[in-house]
DNA sequence: GTTCTAGAAC
DNA sequence: GTTCTAGAAC
């Protein structure tokens, strides 16, 4: 079938089109491709699942006759129907062939704007109206699966809001019969509506627990159900149209002073309010949650009382019962900066958030926070990078914490103020603006990084602030402490640590940002392309190539990093690395991973001293999945730097065994950060740093100690005697 | 990914 | 002086 598709407008070489519109009901597929249709200069046929049978809802088999019908006839296609889910778009994905390109326009509109809409409409072909539509709307959203360019689209567009949409619609109507649009992925993406759904039922459980609504209810047919879900003030807080969780920088902090400091709650709660309102109207894209562990806060609740009286705009300041240590893996809330109520030696301890805080990030805080800081003045701030090998930065994907110290009414603590509230709404003043300042600044130097590496695709135009606006290290810090390195998280053997604050928080918390915005799928040099073009040609590289299958090809890496090194490669398109890797491709994986221990053995069979390791790198430089096979005596020339070495020693390098494991678990992989490729080097055997490549060479030659228990455990080193 | 090289570190 | 790193160019 695929094979015919196209046939007929061969001699004009015309691409037809397949738009798979993914969306749920309400969110505007019929308008869309009515819209198209009005004006548009190639021919469109709608083919859609509600109306196919005679005007009646009809069966997927009948949408993919009737596509493949128009595609004969020279027509490009949209498939109107939510195709949320993968397998529900797979079939379609099936009509692209070599003159027929699959596209997908994904409508990712607030999901209370798709339900009212749904629930307004009278006429709708899918006869979804009333009061079902919001149950409906909420599954299907639950099921959502984002589409990705792996699945076969050459091209996704993602839309957000109605004018993102109608650039769409100008786009595919301008569309002339011989014209062809760049392949990738447009927009920004959203975060899953299923995690704000998680976030729904995780507050209503917190907050309001006799009033719950349980989600049979809310999947329920009555009317009044949306009205409960719609207008319960804190599903209004924290469901509002314009949300999308993932894409705005958020800054969790909790209420500073009021609890071992004993600041009055009503004088807290009014500085919170006027600063956030202070903050939000010069800052447009960024989210602050105020976040309480007790269940019921008095805190919370005057803050929220407040911010409803002078209209804060709940989708930029709300409020959250939690811990603010776990928002990420609790609530689906992605906050890459956290605060804390610190004290002012900067210590752990003392309970709390302080206590929390320390805690949940591991020791890697400590010592981070001594590079930056000694101690704190209240009224001060001071940004801490985390290294990538806190958990809290591992689990969480918190990048940054900002300590704050605020002024304190205890009797019992350090910087007593005997209750002089005048200076001490000065001071809370004074701690959360420069809290809010320094939030400010990083996401302004992630901007910066942006700026740099247009190729990235994020459009300048898209950016929240001047990108001129950032400001040096030593303004923002603000802190009369001494200030230290910006951004070092590495040993003290470094000598990189002997540096001062005359760098900038820009230069060092580049990747710490990375998260801040999901950039379009990465563009590959021309250098990187090399690994690609033997995968998909292996015929051409038949020098360096030492095995082909169906599903792979093996060669020896050109550069090799120790005695034997090896490349197994994907041998699928648009496979590119790590993280375009979904479950579907397990099979693949375990093919490579038998690949590769396959080779390692016969390398063993010839030299018994050989041990391996197979795993992939994080972040590749070369373009193709491909699976690293390497000796671990890291005896070569072509070993020269400390990327080489971090690259396969340290969590950047991640084992074949752990990558299949964590795909069967949870469906993708965790990456690990650039940032683990400039950290110290250290033998990998005795673990002992060294101050540079050519003296780590001299110990590694040497060096007998046992390896790591932890690479000994779960097949991770393959040696003659495993 | 590598190569080249300026300049930092020793 | 030599050694080594790190950033730019490819």
């Amino acid at each position: 079938m695929e094979g015919e598709l196209g046939q007929s407008s061969k001699e004009e070489s015309v691409t037809a089109i397949v738009l798979i519109l993914v969306g749920p009901p309400g969110s505007g597929k019929t308008t869309f491709c009515n819209d198209v249709t009005k004006s548009a200069r190639r021919p469109w046929v709608r083919v859609c699942q509600d109306t196919i049978a005679n005007g009646k809802a009809g069966t997927k088999l009948q949408c993919l006759n009737s596509a493949f019908e128009a595609l004969k006839d020279g027509k490009s296609v949209f498939i109107d129907r939510c195709n949320l889910e993968k397998e529900q778009r797979i079939d379609f994905v099936k009509l692209g062939g070599p003159l027929v390109d699959i596209h997908a326009l994904v409508l990712d509109l607030p999901a209370k704007l798709c339900i009212s809409r749904s629930v307004k409409r009278t006429g709708h072909e899918g006869n979804l109206q009333g009061g079902r539509a919001a149950a409906v709307v909420n599954r299907m959203l639950q099921k959502k699966e984002t589409p990705k360019l792996s699945e076969g689209f050459t091209r996704i567009t993602f839309c957000q809001n109605e004018s993102e949409v109608q650039a769409a619609v100008n786009v595919y109507s301008e569309l002339g019969p011989k014209d062809n649009l760049p392949s990738g992925c447009f927009g920004q993406k959203t975060s899953d509506t299923k995690v704000q759904l998680g976030i729904m039922r995780f507050l209503k459980k917190v907050e309001n627990p006799d009033k719950t609504v349980s989600e049979n209810s809310l999947m329920g047919v009555k009317s009044s159900d949306i009205k409960v879900a719609e207008g319960k003030e804190v599903v209004e807080r924290n469901l509002g149209p314009e949300i999308s969780l993932d894409d705005v920088p958020t800054l969790a902090f909790p209420s500073i002073s009021t609890a071992d400091f004993q600041f009055d709650h009503e004088k807290a709660s009014e500085v919170i309010v006027e600063e956030v309102e202070k903050f939000l109207n010069k800052v447009k894209i960024v989210r602050l949650v105020l976040v309480d562990l007790t269940h019921g806060s008095h805190m919370l609740s005057l803050v929220r009382a407040k911010a409803a009286k002078i209209n804060l705009d709940s989708t930029k300041f709300f409020t959250l019962v939690g811990d603010i240590t776990r928002l990420n893996s609790e609530t689906g809330l992605r906050c890459t900066v956290i605060a804390n109520a610190a004290n002012w030696r900067l210590k752990p301890g003392g309970g709390g958030v302080n206590a929390a805080i320390f805690n949940a990030a591991g020791q890697a805080l400590e010592t981070a926070t001594r590079e930056c800081a000694g101690t704190l003045s209240p009224g001060r701030t001071v940004i801490v990078p985390l290294p990538p090998t806190s958990p809290l930065y591992e689990r969480e994907g918190v990048t940054h914490v900002i300590h704050v110290l605020g002024p304190n009414m205890n009797p019992q603590r350090p910087n007593f103020l005997h209750n002089d509230y005048t200076k001490g709404c000065r001071i809370l003043r004074e701690a959360y603006s420069s809290l809010f300042e320094n939030f400010k600044s990083l996401v302004n130097s992630k901007i910066a990084m942006k700026k740099e590496q247009p190729e990235d695709g994020l459009q300048l135009s898209d950016l929240p602030y001047d990108c001129a606006g950032t400001k040096p290290i030593d303004q923002i810090q603000n802190g009369d402490q001494k200030s230290k390195r910006e951004g070092c998280y590495e040993s003290e053997s470094n000598k990189k640590c002997k540096g001062t604050s005359s760098g900038s928080v820009q230069k060092s918390s580049n990747s710490n940002m990375a998260e801040f915005t999901e950039s379009a799928k990465k563009t590959w040099a021309s250098w990187a392309q090399a690994l690609y073009d033997t995968a998909m040609h292996p015929d051409r590289h038949k020098d360096s190539v030492i095995e082909i299958s169906s599903d792979t090809v093996v060669l020896n890496d050109l550069y090799p990093k120790a005695k034997k090194h090896l490349l197994i490669l994907a041998r699928v398109n648009s496979l590119d690395c790590l993280a375009d890797v979904c479950k579907e491709h397990l099979p693949l994986l375990k093919t490579i991973h038998s690949a590769g221990l396959k080779w390692a053995k016969e390398f063993i069979s010839a030299d018994a001293s050989l041990v391996f390791r197979l795993g992939y790198h994080s972040v590749p430089s070369m373009r193709q999945l491909h699976l690293h096979v390497i000796s671990q005596d890291f005896d070569s020339i072509h070993l020269k730097n400390k990327k080489h070495w971090n690259s396969f020693n340290t969590s950047f390098f991640l084992d074949s065994v752990d990558v299949i494991e964590e795909l069967e678990r949870r469906g993708e992989v965790t990456l690990n950060d650039e940032r683990l490729l400039s950290m110290e080097v250290r033998c990998h055997r005795c673990r002992s740093a060294h101050p540079n490549i050519p003296r780590l060479k001299a110990h590694i030659s040497k060096c007998q100690a046992p390896f790591p228990a932890s690479l000994l455990q779960n097949g991770r080193l393959f040696s003659g005697t495993s």
